[in-house]
DNA sequence: GTTGATTCCGAAAGCGCTTTCGGTCTAGCG
DNA sequence: CGCTAGACCGAAAGCGCTTTCGGAATCAAC
């Protein structure tokens, strides 16, 4: 296999290898006939450039990588899938490649990221969820590696990232809930070393204060982004002597076990306590009841990452390339008035 | 970057170039005073080699492409995260790279593996969801890639795949509604294009007859996988003058979308009209009620899938690899026995 | 018929690594 | 002390492509 090279085609033009390869390449100095025999032929024998000389030549790898988020074994969330499937498809347009890359564990994380810095497989990376100091971003700042995050980290100024305004988010999520009658708010958050979880738990603050809601400090729960993390978290508060009336959840999956819990303390999720999950999972509409939630507007967030990827690749500033989207709110059936006691 | 080249350590250290390279790749007539300074001095300087070199020097990609199920576009399924998890994870056990591929249209799937094929790019390949015919298996065949396939196609003898059996999974699924009393078992099926698709609607109709059931064309629905599409077909049904009492799912998707119609049509789900679905998706804990279904063991099939192909591409003979897991029945609420008339 | 400008292509030098081949040097043996 | 056998390393030839450079050929113009 592979019999077919540059050498091979030249051969059976009788023309030089070179010429066969700036032929194929829509060189200028190339007349329109030897062109289009060389193409002829190439497509007759089924010529296909071995990829891995090329980039040793040229020196462009033509590839991005896609660095799997690290300790999320169990989850396999789906918006790792949306993502990539977006990377995918704008690559394909362009010819590039996608790899996916996964730290074998948490220590080698570092590793990989110099590694796949300095090996010259990829000419861009995009990362997700960052933590609120991400060595991973340091390391890609460090080699000169065009790069663009999924999330931001604290200090965000000076790289490219695509993110959802988690804080505002959380913010006017307690507006709503406060809107009809909840004083009693909990938060269900993520863990705060990743800047969204902190972002988050920010909003939820900060919204307590816009409301004139008093913080209190037992109705909030940092747990694993998992239904069971969220079930077991509401099942404490729901026992509390206040139970909250209403309970905002990071992620839509710990939301999920938040109803379970709701449902499995005798109580009706969206009329004896409500729940407001964030994400926007389409699978949200099947939960019992559906559930309300704040939406990434994550249908098409893989081609633009990409897209601006891809500009950065090719000379563009980082800096120039820094989207903030908004979640919007899915009303479903999770949410409702606060009942009079 | 990337300055540290095999040259530049040569110089540094005062040794040859291949001398450096063998020392580093572990030859055996490299003595243990050099090896250790070589690397040593690698490490000090942080060399990586370059990937693209090392390919074309040694002919070996050390990187396997996941080709992704063509029209997947709204779907995303939560198998392919997962599946892309193990084998990601697999590979970097041995330092392989995982390309996960698109083909921008179905029309130019065949040219994407060709490409994949002839470019030198992987030295393996995994496919999903074969259609009972598929052209990219003909083409792998043809150009003598290593490749498995998640999934079979009708002719399957002559290469490796890893699948569940569908076909007795649903022949078992009637089994279990027919034991529970039920004579009019609908079917929500999936096109049967795909291979699956076909086989798990041949095990419906064997499970028919293995019951003594008679078969109804008109409580068989294929559609799309999606829930719409499943809700949409479990409308149609129960408006028949004999609605069925419980209804067969290919994918759980399908079933939560069956889920939903029942109780639009006021029915209670696992009541008055039974669910089975197909898949295990742990969401279907959520659903209301909490989808009873058959699950793929899906836990490792990435790394197991991966360890696999790993083996054919060492020299393994494909036909050695082989493997048909069963399906296990997760008994939720969503199944129950039929109501007296 | 010379000059100059163009057009087109061949030759050759890499890209950074691997791997074979052979040569030097030391150690070991009789 | 001579000879052989390893042990160890340097030199060099690729891998298959790109790209620069310059030369031959063609053409127009004077």
């Amino acid at each position: 296999m592979q019999r077919v090279s540059l050498k091979f085609l030249a051969k059976e033009l009788g023309i030089a290898e070179g010429t066969v390869s700036r032929a194929l390449n829509d060189y200028p100095d190339i007349s329109e006939a030897t062109r289009e025999r060389v193409k002829e032929v190439a497509k007759k024998f089924n010529y296909k450039a071995n990829q891995n000389a090329r980039r040793l030549a040229t020196g462009v790898a033509e590839a991005v990588a896609y660095l799997m988020p690290p300790n999320t074994h169990a989850i396999s969330e789906p918006f790792v899938s949306q993502l990539l499937e977006g990377l995918g498809s704008s690559l394909a347009k362009r010819g590039w490649d996608l790899l996916v890359v996964q730290a074998s564990s948490p220590e080698t994380e570092a590793e990989t990221v110099e590694k796949l810095s300095s090996s010259g497989k990829v000419s861009g990376v995009v990362i997700s969820r960052p933590y609120k100091e991400d060595r991973r971003i340091e390391l890609l700042k460090k080699y000169n590696v065009p790069f663009i995050v999924h999330g931001r980290s604290v200090n965000s100024e000076d790289y490219a990232w695509y993110d959802v305004d988690g804080e505002k988010a959380f913010h006017d999520g307690v507006g709503i809930l406060a809107e009809l009658g909840h004083q009693n708010i909990a938060f269900i958050g993520a863990p705060t070393d990743y800047n969204f979880g902190q972002m988050r738990l920010d909003g939820y603050r900060r919204g307590l204060a816009s409301n004139n809601l008093t913080l209190d400090e037992t109705i909030i729960k940092i747990v694993d982004m998992s239904d069971d993390a969220g079930a077991a978290a509401t099942a404490k508060m729901l026992s509390l002597p206040h139970p909250p009336t209403a309970i905002l959840c990071a992620t839509d999956t710990q939301a999920f076990g938040a109803l379970a819990a709701i449902r499995e303390a005798g109580l009706t999720p969206g009329i004896e306590v409500s729940v407001l999950g964030y994400d926007g999972l389409d699978f949200g509409k099947h939960t019992n009841p559906p559930l309300t939630t704040m939406a990434q507007p994550q249908s098409h967030s893989g081609e633009e990452i990409c897209d601006m990827l891809l500009a950065i690749i090719d000379g563009g500033n980082p800096v120039d390339y820094q989207e903030l989207r908004s979640a919007i709110l899915v009303r479903r059936m999770s949410v409702g008035p606060v009942r009079p006691q």
